[in-house]
DNA sequence: TCTGGGGTCCTAGGACCC
DNA sequence: TCTGGGGTCCTAGGACCC
């Protein structure tokens, strides 16, 4: 049998800005999101003054002065660097490891010895405190659901907890209230609770055929793990499938130039990720949206898919696109606050090397409008794309576009309207 | 004008996670 | 006045082909 260990690193960014700042151990510590907008980290003595994930910043400013809460903006540069730190503490204790955010991370384990997985808890707790200075949570179980389960069991009890038995299972499931349930959100809560579903041991009694007609096959997987049964795996495939860079403006753009702006810089940094994983895109999906809080005003939100003229991870290529994309979801009247641009189609960037583009300069643009005219003849909503492949023989494929896709750069300016 | 069925691909949107 | 950002997976339904 095999075991799965969630590791967990407690308060993540709070732990991480406590770091180099001794004297805020034992203090109320927030972290705030971008423009200082939310809170998206608490200590526990933050936790205690009942201010919740999530909270708005100026509606809790008084509480922060006046319980003297030490308040940070965030530091992804910080967090990214001590992330990876921990996580290669982690990898010295198997190389049978699935990184699955900034601060959490599975391992699976080929017996399920309690005394030998006891030990490695502890003793990754210990290292990863002691080389990185980070508090970890460690909790072992049979599936990954159930592991999630005994990390939460293992925060209350700062140790190591281990599932091994169905005692401790059917325990464990009794204890967990079901809105706790790794999988289930807000909408599925409210639905088993209306049903009088109150904890986990109540949702794996329900019938499979329930489960699988109302919570699609996720649910049923997940009812399954808790029961112990082997549904999910270990996922080490990090490559993603799609990249997105989005912001919320400080204040709200009239302009389309001012947006343009924003938004060639989020195409650059798009291409930035892309390139960092080796690889290329095919789409590039832009957003606009008004400040959806203020109902006083006027609302606006659209977004375009583009598909590139060929895969890639141009910084230039992108930003031009996204530019593009803007003027022609632009409409003068709205105040917008929120802008993003997110990429996908990705693939491996060895598949395809378009050589004459290795160095990026304005003469690529020329270049690649000339290809877009000479090549992307549109018949039939079917594209023929000429393409050239790693050994600089070019190819023609035919490909197929949805109607929201354009690789006319022109035509850009009339989609979405 | 009426009359099919099966298969695949694609996309929007909804649910979830940290 | 001020309200985050970055991901994944699944499904229904339409388009299209034979």
């Amino acid at each position: 049998m095999s075991m799965f260990a969630l590791i967990d690193c407690n308060n993540f960014y709070a732990s991480c800005e406590r770091l180099f700042r001794p004297h805020l151990n034992g203090k109320p510590v927030v972290v705030l999101s971008n423009n200082d907008g939310c809170v998206i980290a608490r200590s526990n003595e933050a936790k205690a003054l009942g201010i919740p994930m999530g909270a708005p910043a100026f509606e809790y400013e008084k509480i922060f002065l006046e319980q003297g809460v030490h308040v940070f903006s965030s530091n992804y540069a910080l967090y990214g660097d001590l992330s990876a730190r921990v996580m290669s503490v982690l990898q010295e204790f198997s190389p049978d490891i699935e990184i699955y955010s900034i601060d959490e991370a599975f391992i699976k384990y080929d017996h399920c010895d309690v005394e030998r997985l006891r030990a490695d808890g502890l003793e990754m707790r210990r290292r990863v405190f002691e080389w990185v200075g980070i508090p970890i949570s460690v909790g072992f179980a049979p599936t990954k659901a159930l592991s999630k389960v005994a990390k939460k069991f293992a925060t209350q009890l700062a140790n190591v907890h281990i599932i091994h038995n169905e005692e401790m299972r059917l325990k464990a499931l009794k204890w967990l209230p079901v809105e706790d349930i790794w999988g289930i959100g807000r909408q599925y809560a409210r639905k088993l609770q209306a049903l009088n579903i109150k904890t986990a041991l109540d949702y794996v009694q329900l019938s499979d055929s329930w489960v699988r007609r109302n919570m699609t096959i996720q649910g049923l997987r997940l009812k399954h793990d808790l029961e112990g049964k082997l549904t999910m795996d270990l996922d080490t495939v990090s490559d993603k499938k799609s990249i997105a860079t989005t912001r919320s403006f400080d204040k709200m753009y009239t302009e389309c130039s001012q947006l343009e702006e924003r938004v060639a810089t989020f195409a650059h940094t798009c291409a930035e990720k892309l390139r960092r994983q080796n690889s290329h895109c095919n789409m590039l999906m832009l957003f606009v949206h008004t400040n959806g809080h203020r109902k006083d005003l006027p609302q606006y939100s659209r977004n375009v898919v583009i598909k590139t003229p060929f895969p890639t991870s141009s910084s230039i290529v992108l930003a031009d696109i996204a530019r593009k994309a803007v003027r022609a979801l632009f409409i003068e009247g709205y105040q917008y606050k929120k802008a993003g641009v997110i990429v996908s189609g990705i693939v491996p960037a060895e598949n395809f090397q378009l050589n004459i583009f290795a160095n990026e300069s304005p003469k690529h643009i020329t270049l690649m409008k000339t290809m877009d005219k000479l090549n992307h003849t549109v018949a039939n909503k079917t594209l023929k794309l000429a393409s050239q492949d790693a050994s600089r023989t070019w190819k023609m494929r035919q490909e197929k576009l949805s109607p929201n896709y354009t690789t006319d750069w022109d035509s850009i300016l009339v989609v979405g309207k």
